[in-house]
DNA sequence: ATCAAGATTACCT
DNA sequence: GGTAATCTTGATA
């Protein structure tokens, strides 16, 4: 598996998938971070394997979920090679297929105004909501189980625009936020 | 044992 | 633009 960096870049104009019961939920991937155990002090590996990050450092295509300010969960994509503390975090979707269900979880209701439609997965933890995922899934082997990656059409190629990442105190500097343009 | 910070979001002015 | 919500992790003692 590549790098995180290259990994981020890679995965926008994928679909993340997640198959229920039920149904099944789909987003294009359109905003990603990445995130590595060397030289990003934002990172969660930076300072080395602990219990939290241990996916991190499996080799790429795992998914990593961590629980933060006491009320979100946000997922991310194993990278690298075992041993490597590297991942990327999905930050933003285009709803593809599921949209009812996404936004019975998100808003527990129906009936929404255009401003949350707009609202409904650009954001890593909504993203968690309208998929439900939480820690039961951290670990899962996106190879093999009801969470995966599927390639998208590939005519739809976007210009990759890098920026600074969202949300950090550390390394802001650098520009490993990835976002697809239409 | 204690404590500060956090890869966020929704709601307020 | 500011802030509360809410709790786990990781660092320090």
């Amino acid at each position: 598996m590549c790098s995180s960096l290259e990994l981020a870049q890679k995965l926008l104009g994928t679909y993340l998938v997640k198959s229920d019961s039920n149904f099944v939920i789909a987003g294009e991937i359109i905003e990603t971070e990445a995130y590595d155990q060397f030289g990003d002090e934002a990172s969660h590996s930076f300072r080395g394997k602990t219990k939290r990050n241990d996916v991190m450092f499996r080799s790429g295509g795992y998914l990593y979920v961590y629980f933060t300010y006491g009320v979100h969960y946000c997922c991310n994509v194993s990278a690298d090679k075992e041993g490597r503390g590297a991942a990327v975090l999905i930050r933003g979707l285009k709803p593809l297929t599921g949209i009812d269900e996404m936004i019975k979880r998100r808003y527990s209701t129906n009936k929404v105004t255009e401003k949350q439609k707009a609202n409904l997965v650009n954001g890593p933890a909504k993203i968690c909501q309208a998929f439900n995922i939480n820690m039961s899934n951290n670990g899962l082997d996106l190879l093999t189980e009801n969470i995966y990656i599927a390639r998208g059409n590939l005519d739809s190629i976007y210009s990759i625009k890098a920026s600074q990442r969202i949300g950090i105190s550390k390394s802001k500097d650098l520009l490993w936020r990835f976002t697809a343009d239409v």
